[in-house]
RNA sequence: GCGAGAGUGGCGGAACAGGCAGACGCACCGGACUUAGGCUCCGGCGGUUCACACCGUGGGGGUUCAACUCCCCCCUCUCGCACCA
């Protein structure tokens, strides 16, 4: 019985155990061969891989395994992004504790990942929940702290009422948290923050570098995210101080319309607001609309349908060019938190201004001329690029070298500059809960904020706490981790109690396999020199903008405090991004009902049997519908093959039985056979081509 | 509105670089094996047609000996962004 019947448990046994034995994928820092490292997104260990899991791990497992067989040294690493929210849910729910739920998940994930049968280099696994892997985490925190790119600041942040604690903008999506999809509200408070934003540029410019690897969707939405816009940023002089102020700064991409400005607009938050309507009679209606404005659900201030209004200040600025009063309005439409906060108002120009006008019977001055022919009359702003007139000195010139000379010209007059406005902003990293890597500060009532000393790390994250059952950090109560010397004075100080956001270990994680166990420092250079970048990154396009922006303003970072080599400016060089396994046209979820769990796929067909599917039902990057019928016919398929195989084994040559050697003794059935083997090869060889 | 991607049998999808459209799989049909088959194996399977043949890759034009593939116009769908001044 039985050699002629495909048994794949008895098959994936026994060579997962000869692996496993052998540690068969190791990957060796000194080869002399071609390096290259592919690698998955790693996975959160919740407990339970799901097919997009086997789908993402799979890919990358045939990159692998075809990079082996091409004579490469493959670097096939794999770990775990441990810390994070869904522990202390668990925890409090299961009444148990973040680290005890967390390791266990890792233990059972990491037997389903063997059964699976990928070929990981098991001596690098890491977890980030380990000191010995956030120790690094810190060492770079304090680094970035010296040299300005962590700072504290308050400001109002985005915040999860569910998951009692702040959000990076990354990590509001239309408003809703990324995790839970509660309601983001907003909340003043003290917070450290990333300076990603002194990266913009670079962080722009070097898109440039990834356009051959990365599909352009994820490009885009990067280069948007980014949002730089250049223009000219503007000082008009108030009337009469207001507040302490002289003057109102506003930043325009359109310096050529500086002629057609009519008003301006202050966003309701604008530190001027209050001092405005303090100084005006009608006060109370001023304040009433700036609160209203303020008062506003998030969404629904950005809903498009959204009109426009606005309120008259009572105030005048002054135009810078021509000293026309301007009259200062507060407006909905202008965001409090992108530029200063406050917009001129060209209504020729620009279509919000023409509707807010329009709504206020504000004048409107054309000072651009579409190809000569000034309109008569306006049914909308005009926004293209034109002939500049009614803009005294600048007649005549075109849109584009009039924005230069405008801001040139009031760059001599002190007036302004030419400017830069991303919308990037800087990274909140100040997590409200227990389960993370300690931010490696302390408080001191004498000497104030003070850095932990590098040799003192890690600041180790107390395991003896009990989790709340509200869902706050139990860190602020526990007195043994609060309560320390001050490493400056050695005075009692208290320690911050906050954690860091999860996204900073999975921003660097990929050159920690590099090294994996170094255990005194985080990378030893060589081994980046011959690892970096990852030649083949494959992960969800969901981290379109999240984890793969962090992870390339980190790989920049870490260049620049020395921890990378200079010439690693990118971390991956090419990026697939996978499509998601959906199930009735939909997203398998608990709630549907309609989840199709790896283990029992397993169990039904064998691991190679799911892996095939994963990869046979559709291309890398689209998604495709789990079909039960579907895996049946890979199932069948490999039945098919290990039959033709049993089946014909006496009658297959030994590999080598076609050379010169044996001649003519090779009969046309295995000659032909044998030309199909390497058509086939070769097939496999080209389909693989793209990676 | 802006950006990206996709439209091919009943279905998922092939077709490298302009050269036999529909590989492979699912479903379906016929046959074999069988007490039975929901197992397995063999064969068939775009449309019209008895056949010859003709038509056929979202629609319309074009280039070419030859177009799913290249060019122009249009339609539909998916995803992302969107009052960023």
């Amino acid at each position: 019985m039985s050699q002629n019947h495909y048994r794949p448990r008895d098959i994936e046994d026994k060579w997962q155990a000869r692996w496993l034995a052998r540690n068969a994928f190791a990957a060796d820092n000194g080869d002399a061969r071609p390096k290259y490292y592919v690698l998955e997104m790693f996975p959160y260990p919740s407990g339970n891989f799901h097919m997009g899991h086997v789908r993402n791990y799979s890919i990358g497992d045939v990159v692998a395994r075809v990079r082996r067989m091409q004579g490469f040294n493959v670097l096939h690493p794999m770990g775990w992004d441990a810390f994070g929210l869904p522990a202390e849910n668990a925890a409090i729910k299961n009444r148990t504790h973040p680290a005890a739920w967390t390791y266990a998940n890792i233990a059972s994930m990491r037997a389903q990942l063997r059964r699976l049968g990928y070929s990981y280099d098991w001596s690098r696994e890491i977890a980030t929940c380990r000191p010995e892997y956030y120790r690094f985490e810190q060492l770079f925190f304090l680094r970035l702290l010296r040299k300005g790119l962590v700072y504290r600041k308050k400001a109002p942040q985005n915040w999860c009422p569910s998951c009692h604690t702040v959000l990076a903008n990354e990590q509001v999506v239309d408003g809703l948290c990324w995790r839970c999809e509660s309601r983001v509200t907003q909340k003043d408070l003290t917070q450290w923050f990333v300076k990603i934003t002194a990266y913009g540029d670079e962080l722009l410019n070097d898109l440039a570098l990834l356009e051959e690897g990365w599909p352009e969707r994820v490009i885009a939405m990067q280069r948007n995210w980014i949002g730089r816009s250049t223009g000219a940023s503007v000082k008009f002089p108030l009337e009469r101080p207001v507040g302490g102020a002289r003057e109102i700064e506003v930043f325009t991409t359109r310096p050529d319309t500086l002629y057609g400005v009519t008003f301006m607009t202050l966003a309701p938050e604008h530190a001027l607001a209050e001092p405005l309507a303090e100084a005006c009679e009608r006060a109370a209606e001023i304040r009433a609309f700036a609160e209203r404005i303020r008062g506003m659900d998030r969404l629904d201030r950005q809903a498009d349908t959204l009109e426009k209004e606005g309120v008259f200040t009572g105030a005048y600025a002054l135009h810078p060019l021509t000293g026309e009063r301007v009259p200062l309005w507060l407006g909905n439409f202008v965001l409090a938190d992108y530029g200063t906060g406050a917009v001129m108002g060209v209504p020729a120009h620009d279509q919000r201004d023409f509707d807010f006008a329009r709504k206020y019977r504000l004048p409107v001055r054309a000072v651009i001329s579409p190809a000569g022919e000034p309109p008569a009359s306006m049914e909308a702003a005009f926004t293209g690029e034109g002939r500049m007139v009614n803009s005294g000195r600048f007649d005549g010139m075109e849109s584009a070298p009039g924005r230069e000379a405008v801001a040139r010209f009031l760059e001599e007059q002190g007036k302004g500059r030419a400017a830069v406005q991303f919308r990037l902003r800087d990274w909140n990293i100040s997590r409200q809960r227990y389960w993370g890597a300690p931010i490696p500060v302390v408080y001191c009532d004498r000497c104030g904020l003070v850095p932990e000393r590098e040799e003192r790390l890690p600041v180790v994250l107390p395991l003896d706490v009990t989790t709340r059952h509200d869902g706050r950090s139990p860190l602020p109560g526990a007195e043994d981790f609060v309560n320390c010397l001050c490493p400056s004075c050695g005075g009692e100080a208290r320690r911050e109690t906050d954690t860091m956001d999860t996204f900073v270990e999975s921003s660097w994680y990929f050159a920690r396999y590099t090294d994996a166990r170094n255990a005194d420092a985080p990378f030893d250079e060589r081994a980046l020199r011959y690892w970096l970048p990852v030649d083949q990154y494959i992960g969800g396009v969901e981290h379109a903008i999240l984890h793969l922006l962090y992870a390339r303003f980190f790989t920049k970072a870490l260049r620049d405090l020395g921890f990378f080599p200079p010439e690693i400016s990118e971390p991956f060089a090419r990026l697939l991004t996978q499509g998601m396994v959906l199930k009735d046209g939909g997203k398998m979820s608990k709630s549907r009902g309609n989840v199709v769990a790896p283990t029992e796929m397993m169990d039904r067909y064998g691991a190679d049997t799911v892996r095939l599917f994963c990869l046979f039902a559709a291309p890398p990057e689209r998604d495709f519908d789990w079909s039960d019928s579907g895996i049946e016919g890979s199932s069948r398929f490999l039945h098919r093959v290990w039959r033709l195989f049993a089946e014909e084994k006496g009658r297959i040559l030994p590999l080598g039985a076609c050379g010169a050697a044996a001649g003519d003794a090779i009969n046309d059935d295995a000659r032909d056979l044998r030309r199909k083997e390497h058509l086939a090869v070769k097939k496999a060889g080209e389909d693989m081509g793209r990676f």
